[in-house]
DNA sequence: CCTCGCGTGGCACTTAGTGTCAATACGCCT
DNA sequence: AGGCGTATTGACACTAAGTGCCACGCGAGG
């Protein structure tokens, strides 16, 4: 009985459970020892998949950690189409920023753990920022189209940087206090200084 | 004759001599055949020296590329402080940031490649990155001494991360029109935008 | 002449990451 | 029920990054 709905079959969530349980070995034991101190086979084996399974879920060890992440690229995407065409800039901007950011912050510590990791291991750090590249092109472009500017217009590229910026000084500040600052108040903060270059089109 | 100026050892001079030696031979190569088409063997080697004693120079393959810019974060560095105090947080950034700019620019068209082998190889773009977390961190301690702030004033990290959008801007720019556009008249435009946000203290 | 210190090369080793192949399990069709 | 194409996996081998170790050579100074 129930055989195949269409949506998704069987193979499907099979392979969602290997990535689950990857990703869960890799949190666990990269938080308990480091990056340093985990080798990609023991994160396989302690998922009790082989090394070359691992290599076929993702393609490096930052991209297990940093892949967990890609939630608040998209979701800052995904609000700023969503919002009004008329509201200016910064507000626009501040809910792209903010929304996934407090989704972060709610979803449990286990978000925070990752963060920290992040922010204190160089090279999880490095593709993280490699990571943002993309959400910084995707927000230029929004932002070109949703101001009906000009392709070679700077303003684009500046004002997703800036809010980028505020992104990643909220999420420095959130992570180094343990949790203890409310995210979307200190995105409020960061948007109040740097809204007025936001909005004097 | 000669011998010895106290200043600079015999043997601190061949360390440059090596040092520079690799440098050279890893952006001839890596310009021509691609980040991945080329081996730190290969590097060392047409060098003259050991693959073991290209890491006695350099941290990874990345570093070589990446370490020849360093400059400009220390020149930006440098051109804050020189920076009277006085002067208003939007001219005093938009120096720091297009003087070494210009600098850059000016220093043949060498640094044109490197700065399109950074910014076309993605490993290569995460590891500038993660260096300017570092220009990031000096510029906002600066600009926080500077305005006398709380040190967990939001402003200084937001200005220093804004300056340096702008920087990323500027750059990328420059590095798709292949020199053509002038860097310190993109920088100039770059200010304009974002300086109603820096100088509203 | 001797030796102390430093830079170097060679070697072995761990680990990241990839290509290939054979075995297996599943879904589908007859 | 049986057979076939496809997708997933483990095992193995291989390249290349990066590190530890040790022995050699060379210049400086006693």
């Amino acid at each position: 009985m129930v055989s195949t709905r269409p949506e998704v079959s069987l193979a499907q969530r099979k392979r969602q459970l290997v990535s689950d349980e990857l990703t869960e070995a890799a949190l666990q034991l990269l938080a308990l020892k480091g990056f340093d101190g985990v080798t990609i086979d023991e994160i396989a084996t302690t998922a009790g998949v082989s090394k070359r399974t691992f290599f076929r879920y993702f393609a490096s060890k930052e991209d297990v950690v940093v892949q967990f992440l890609t939630d608040m690229g998209t979701g800052m995407s995904v609000e700023l189409t969503a919002r009004p065409g008329a509201e200016p800039p910064s507000v626009a901007l501040k809910n792209a920023v903010s929304v996934p950011l407090a989704d972060c912050a709610g979803h449990s510590d286990r978000a925070l753990r990752v963060v920290q990791l992040i922010l204190r291991t160089p090279a999880l750090h490095a593709r993280f920022l490699e990571r943002q590249e993309q959400w910084h092109d995707d927000l230029a472009a929004q932002m070109a189209h949703r101001l009906g500017l000009a392709p070679d217009d700077l303003y684009p590229r500046l004002a997703a940087g800036m809010a980028l910026s505020a992104f990643n000084t909220v999420l420095r500040r959130w992570s180094d206090s343990d949790s203890a600052e409310d995210p979307v108040e200190l995105t409020d903060r960061a948007f109040a200084v740097i809204a007025p270059a936001l909005d004097a089109v």
